[in-house]
DNA sequence: CACGATTTAGTTGTGCACAACTTAGTGGCG
DNA sequence: CGCCACTAAGTTGTGCACAACTAAATCGTG
C-alpha cells in the first residue's frame, strides 16, 4: 500500500473497520434471537461453549480462551449464577483463584443449545469453505493485532 | 452441512464465532490506542468518517451508513457536540429531524486522522488483496444475517 | 380538513468491553 | 521469618449496542 494517497486509506478505511464493525454485530443481532429461548446473551453463550468444552475451570482460563479480562467476566459469570447455570467458587489450592462450574441445569442446557450452530450456519448463507477462509484471515488478523498491541 | 453431528458443530460455531468476537474487539484495541490522541473512540471515529465523506446529513442517514438506531447515535453525537467537533440543529424543512455537521474544529481534525488507517492496515499484517477478500466476505456475510432476521 | 399511521429523535434500562484501581492471597528471596 | 513483587478476582467509571418506549412532527387518506 506505497503509493496511495492518505485520502484514499480513510475512505479504505472506512470499508474495512466498518465491514468487520457492521458484521460482529450483525452477527450477535442473529445469535440474540437463536439464544433468546435458551435466556443466554451472545457472550453468555461464548462462556458455556467454553464449559461444556472444557469442563470446570478458574475464571482466568476462561478469559484467555475468550480473550476477555474480569471486569468482563466477572458479573457475567455471576448472572449465569444467579441463573443456576454455574457454580463459583474459591480454589482450596489457591484462595486466589474461583473456580467456575456447571451446574446440572446447566450442563442439560447444551442439549437445547446443540440445534444453534445449525441454524446460525444456515443464516450466514456461506459455504464451509468460505466459512474456514473467514474463520482463517480473522485468526490471523487478530493474531496480528494483538501482536502490534 | 448435512451429516456433521450437532456436537462436531457446536464446537466449529465455537471456533468461527468466536473469531470475529474476537477480531471485531481486537480490531478495536488498535484504533483505541490510534486514536487516542485524536481523543474518539473508535464509534466515535466511524461517525467522524461518515461526516468527513458526506458533509452535514440528518441523524438517520449516518445510522443507516453505520447500522446503528439512535438509542446508540444520539448520546454518541451529544458527546461529539460537547466535544466540540460537531453542531446538531433541527432541520427547518423537517422539525422531527436533527442534521449534524462539522464545526471547525470537526472539519480540521481529519487532517490528524489521515495517518491512522495506513498505521492500522500495517498493524493487520494483510496483503491488500486479503484485505479485500475479508472486506468482500464480511459484505456478503452482513447483508446475509440481516437478511436472515 | 381531520385524524390515525408513520417517521425521527431521544430516553431508559440492561448488558458487554475495557481501563484503572482495589483486595486478598501466594511465593520468592534476603 | 519478614518483606515485597506478583497474581487472581472483583469494583468503579465511561462508553457502546440495542430493545422498548415516548414525544413530536409529518403524511396520507377518507
Amino acid at each position: 500500500m506505497p503509493d496511495v494517497p492518505d485520502a484514499e486509506l480513510l475512505r479504505l478505511d472506512h470499508q474495512v473497520c466498518f465491514s468487520l464493525h457492521a458484521a460482529s454485530r450483525a452477527f450477535g443481532g442473529v445469535y440474540r434471537d437463536a439464544l433468546k429461548d435458551l435466556g443466554l446473551t451472545y457472550p453468555q453463550y461464548l462462556a458455556m461453549l467454553v464449559l461444556w468444552e472444557d469442563g470446570p475451570q478458574p475464571v482466568k482460563a476462561i478469559g484467555e480462551r475468550l480473550r476477555l479480562d474480569s471486569g468482563t467476566l466477572s458479573p457475567l459469570l455471576k448472572r449465569l449464577e444467579t441463573a443456576g447455570l454455574v457454580r463459583r467458587e474459591r480454589s482450596a489450592a489457591d484462595e486466589r483463584s474461583v473456580t467456575v462450574q456447571l451446574t446440572d441445569a446447566g450442563s442439560e442446557l447444551r442439549e437445547r443449545a446443540l440445534p444453534v450452530p445449525r441454524r446460525i450456519l444456515s443464516s450466514t448463507g456461506m459455504t464451509v469453505e468460505e466459512i474456514l477462509t473467514l474463520q482463517g484471515l480473522l485468526g490471523r488478523l487478530t493474531g496480528a493485532l494483538d501482536e502490534a498491541q
